[in-house]
This record gives structure tokens, sequence and C-alpha cells, in this order.
DNA sequence: TGAGCCATGTAAACGGTTACATGATTCC
DNA sequence: GGAATCATGTAACCGTTTACATGGCTCA
């Protein structure tokens, strides 16, 4: 029936929805909420602003600060339409993963077994390295909580979680490869 | 030090390792393995050969089926030394994740509660299609044992086990929004 | 004979990152 | 005065998917 947004398209009107309004203030949220699992770069935001104006998702504004050339955006009725429409849709959508630690320790049989502990080892110190990156902008999402934005303390919440159990994972897989080896 | 091998290339090289010949092999291999966390489409794959064809990292050979052009490669020795060279590399590597339905959940707040849990219910159900689809490709893994890999069939069981607890989690989740919302 | 799989490949389009460029403002 | 940060944007490049094209082989 209506368009179909892009990849971008869909973080953007949802950030403007709640409440980002230039193209950077967009990309500073993403970078604090959902970049691991759904990012983006200045490169795809501004064109994509653009595109989205001349669609008549958005409306632009001239908003500068001082001396610098700055536009503000808002979402239109269309666009609150069709933000609504994509969240609301009855599909999985995109679900996409790259893991190059998980393909090395796919193909571990052929290295020696030192060698594909240390995969194990770097699948845990990854998964940790995460966890302590989630534990720094749980503040901001607690905050988010009491201006009744639930669901991204949810999302942190979960994603809390399972990189805790994955972590849990490769530490059990790591005495497993110590003990026996992979017997 | 040497070259640094593109993201399909890392595939390919390992896939060759492990016997498979052709590209279309190379391609049929993947979708039952390493297809959840690291894809490759034959247009990625037939120029990737042919420039590591050119690199020296593999070597090609015509072998003809009846009247089918038909080339088969193996990994030269230079092809054998990237391959454990980047088997071995100290470093994290590629981690990417697209993930809708968890963008979906972070902006559940724009949702209607039953829409909401919508979101989540589609979260399990994605979970559990993608445990059938590794319970089905098990017994693969398992004839692999026996001859000597055991880390596609560990990758496997860490796959299992993730989508089932990710399932878990939903179902939690999902009882949680049913009684009193999101309190 | 026709369906379906085996097998190979190319071209176009797409989405994304990276590097570059610019200049104002803020803080030490 | 200089560094860092705020802010906006473009151009080039890269990797990937999709669609298209071809044609032989196998089996019902």
């Amino acid at each position: 029936m209506s368009i179909q947004l892009t990849p971008t398209a869909r973080v953007i009107l949802g950030m403007l929805k709640l409440g980002a309004r230039t193209g950077y203030e967009i990309k500073q949220v993403i970078e604090v909420s959902t970049r691991f699992f759904w990012g983006a770069s200045y490169g795809q935001i501004y064109p994509e602003l653009k595109r989205l104006s001349q669609a008549g998702l958005v409306s632009a504004s001239d908003a500068p600060r001082g001396g610098v050339k700055r536009t503000e955006y808002e979402l239109t009725p269309e666009g609150e339409r069709a933000l609504e429409e994509w969240l609301a849709a009855d599909d999985f959508g995109t679900f996409e993963l790259r893991d190059e630690l998980l393909l090395r320790f796919f193909f571990a049989d052929l290295l020696d077994e030192a060698d594909a502990r240390a995969v194990v080892r770097r699948i845990r110190e990854r998964s940790e390295w995460i966890v302590e990156r989630f534990r720094e902008i749980e503040p901001d999402a607690r905050d988010g909580i009491r201006e009744g934005r639930l669901y991204p303390h949810l999302t942190l919440q979960y994603g809390l979680a399972l990189m805790e159990w994955t972590a849990e994972w490769a530490s059990k897989t790591e005495r497993q490869l110590e003990n026996g080896g992979t017997q």
C-alpha cells in the first residue's frame, strides 16, 4: 500500500518521533542505543533525511545556531503513519548477523588446541566488553523510563542478559577445551 | 604482513580446506552451515574465486562434467598460510547485527499494548523457526564429527542454545506484558 | 517431453562506510 | 591561541544482493 522504508529511514523516523531533531542528534542517539543491532552513519543519515523530506514524510526547517547552518526535522502526519505502519507490520523483517569470531570457531578444527581455545576466549572477552558498554548507557535508558520510554530500557536489559549468557557459554566452553580437549 | 582477506574470501578458503571444490559446492555448504552468521552469494563467490586465483591463494583447474564448463579450486600453500594466519589472528574481527524485530521492540512505546506484545511474539516465533532449521542440519554436523570436524557441531550446538534462550526470554516477556502491562 | 536440478557466470542496483571538507563554538 | 567538540554535508569506494542469462544432465 504505502512506501517501503529504507533501512536507515526506519531508525530515523523512530528517532524523530522520540524527540531527536537534527541529523547530528539522530546519530548521537543511535550511538548510545540501537547501534549494536541497527547502526547508521552520517553518510546515510543526511541524504536519507533529504529523501524523506522530498517524499513528504518529514518536514525540514532552517534553524541555524549562530552562524552555523542547521536543519531541524519533524515527522509529518504521513511520516507518523508510515512509522506506525512499519512498527505494526506482520513480518520478521531483516535479521542479519556477521560474526567473524564465530566463523573462526566454526573452522577451529584447522587450529591447534591453544589457538582454538584463544578463539573462544576472544568470544568471551568481546561479550564482556559489550556488557561494559551496555552498563555505561544503562543510566540513560533508566532516565527514559520516567519519561515513559520503557522499551529502550527493556531492550538494553535483553542485550545485557544475552551478552552475559554468551560470556557464560564461552567460559564453560573454555573449561571444556582445557580438560580433555574436545571430547 | 600478508594480504588482508575480503569477507567472502574468508569463508571460501575455509570451505576449500574442508573439502569443497567448486563455487557451487562452496555455496551449498555455506547454506547448511555458516549462513546464519556468515553468508555469501554466487555474485560474490565466483568473482572472488577468480581474484583469489589471480592472487595465487587458490589454484584453478578445468574439470568439466559432460559438456558443462566447470572449474575446481584448491588451496595453494600460500592460500593455506593466509587461512591459518587469519584463523589465528588476535582480534575481534567483524561483528555486525541488523535485527528489525529488535528495532521495533526498541520503539514499542509508540505502539499499543497488543501490537507491542505482537512484536515479542514475533521474536519468539523467529527463534523457534531458526531452532527448527538448526535441527534439520544437525544430522549433517553430527556426521562431520566422525570425520574429525568437531567445531561445526559445537557451533551448531551454540546456535541452538542461543536461539532456545532467546525464545525463552520472549516467552517470559510476553507473559510479563500480559499481566500488568509493562509495570 | 518437460520439470527440476547442476553449474556457471554477469550486470545493475543498493546500502553502507570512510575519508574528506568546512567552519563555528567552547573551553583550557 | 589552540584543541576539542558541535554540526553539516559530499564523493569515492566497497561489498552484497538480485535479477538475468545460459545450457547440460537426470529422471519421471
